[in-house]
DNA sequence: TTGAAAGCGTTACCAC
DNA sequence: GTGGTAACGCTTTCAA
């Protein structure tokens, strides 16, 4: 048996397919006892409107896009999982992807999601951003995140990196610490980028501090751990900031094997506070960005854009700093450190 | 300028619409000339086809859905990354949803995707499979991941929670331990009822480890601080196993705010293997999960089912015991422990 | 190799 | 309140 139809509803309730879709519609003008009839037919044929058919006459797809740079770790999850929570209290859907951090691999699935999606919401910290030329004449409603470079047509909402990144730096040095090694994000990345301007910006301040080691990463555990090594074998540094979360993870790892104790011998400190940080051990001073929150307001713009709002407004995160035993002297602060959202 | 149509890039290249529609899908029986032509068309008026007239007229949406009962952790995270990487191979789209847990909700969602997608996943640990029923006569091909029950008519994939539980609790018990207390995931919840059950079989092996104490939790970190914190107020077991790693890192916060040294006062061991589990201070023991694996797999059955092929298998994967040095006495074992995928 | 036209399943406008 | 009927934008016969 073909899937059902609204002729077939139609033809069960003994009405016409206007009525049919007036009635699930909730269009006002429909009898009671005639709603009646069709939402029972709706429910004995098992009818589901066919959503391209409904999208076609009405130019509407209730779907969202989320395009994302990467999938891996707790950031990217926390960002869908806040994104989601927006769609589902407006009732739309989530159309899922990433582009491997590619900006051309970008814009061909900025392409590919034009035409399924009444707005996106689309992070792409890469500095070529050639990429949103691949939705000019606006044809989708877009909100950049943290997408950095000069984005003026978009709204924005970022993360003020570099702020974050000072914040941490100084606060290690005020820690006493002097040798400050920097673990960095992606080459490209705009975000990464600024923590270290942010890192380096906190350095200048201080004459005593201008040592300065910085050990390449690429956000993921393994390069976090990774360097950390090279950075130990350089000479154990007083203090390592890692520009995320879970490359301080990996770090930690590394530190712990050289039977390095943290903070005794070495502060850790990293950058997003996604949710396990302050379970690690000693758990971790960061940056926290309030990241499924950020997700939901990006995705209330996207409503926003949608009902015509036209305002184009620039929302800047300031991370707060967060300072947990990775920094601190004493091994057993507990749950009593920063909130997250 | 509205958004470009068919009918726009037949003007432009001076041909009819079923030429531009036979250009771009590719069809064998078109002049070079008239393809090029055509393509440049399309590339200057950044044409897009309406996906929802093509699913009409196709009756395919090239997108897949898929439903998780949650999107918290980095388990979900790994798991739709895995379906990611497949739904990317084949071209497809990916539409995510969650269901917070409810049944009912989840039958609801059930529905809303089914016109949207040409096959979904469906991720439903829930006893009451009462949710099936709203995707009857197979109107779109679906996987089931790990739902319990006897859900014979669909393809299924699988954890052996039982075997899995039971391995993690003999190598607690041939370790020594003989207090050995559980911390439960959600009632109702399938998988965790497995697992409770495995943790069982393997005591009742013994007669001298009749000892038997269990905490609920609810799979989250938070449910894991708390279990910890009441198996400890209750009398510090031997050793304590978590039915997931996100509880168990709860639970390690825990025993490490009571100064309890782990595994040298308790050993600790969790289930999944997520990534970070092999970061932790001490690095986790587990039953490793191959997470991302599963996922890709199931989506590649999805693709199977779409062509046509009627197997209906039920794959099940067995977990791997991993043992780390949150259960072995050398707190040193480093990164040279189980893999995973 | 190309064009004309008939659907595909809805919605929305216009009569009644 | 309800029904008839053009769109909506694309694919796919069927002819030429």
């Amino acid at each position: 048996m073909r899937t059902a139809t609204i002729r077939d509803v139609a033809r069960a309730a003994n009405v016409s397919v206007a009525t049919v879709s007036r009635a699930i519609n909730k269009s006002e003008t429909v009898a009671t006892t005639t709603r009646d009839r069709v939402l029972s037919a709706v429910g004995s044929l098992d009818y589901v409107p066919h959503s391209g058919a409904r999208s076609l006459a009405t130019r509407r797809t209730d779907t969202v896009g989320v395009l994302l740079p990467d999938l891996h770790g707790e950031f990217f999850s926390e960002l869908i999982r806040g994104i989601d929570l927006g769609t589902r209290a407006h009732g739309l859907h989530l159309l899922l992807s990433h582009s491997h951090g590619d900006p051309a691999e970008a814009a061909a699935m900025l392409r590919a999601m034009r035409s399924r999606v009444d707005a996106m919401v689309v992070m792409s910290p890469y500095a070529d951003a050639e990429m949103l030329s691949a939705a000019p004449n606006g044809a989708v409603p877009l909100v950049l995140l943290s997408s950095g470079g000069e984005a003026g047509a978009y709204p924005t909402f970022s993360i003020d990196n570099h702020a974050g990144a000072f914040a941490i730096t100084c606060h290690l040095l005020q820690g006493g610490h002097r040798r400050i090694a920097f673990i960095a994000g992606p080459e490209n990345n705009i975000e990464a980028a600024e923590r270290l301007r942010g890192y380096r910006a906190a350095l200048a301040q201080r004459s005593d501090a201008m040592f300065e080691q910085v050990a390449q990463g690429d956000f993921g555990e393994a390069s976090g751990f990774d360097a950390g090594r090279r950075l130990i074998a350089a000479g154990v540094p007083d203090a390592i900031f890692a520009a995320n979360d879970m490359m301080a993870i990996g770090c930690l790892q590394a530190l712990r094997e050289a039977g390095l104790d943290v903070p005794g011998d070495v502060a850790l400190a990293g950058f997003d506070d996604i949710p396990v940080s302050r379970f690690l051990d000693p758990p971790l001073t960061t940056a926290a960005v309030p990241i499924a929150d950020i997700g939901r307001q990006a995705l209330e713009c996207c409503i926003a854009l949608l009902g015509g709002s036209a305002s184009v407004d620039h929302r800047n995160f300031t991370p707060a700093l967060v300072v947990r035993a990775s920094t601190s002297g004493t091994r057993e602060e507990g749950k009593k450190d920063g909130q997250r959202s």
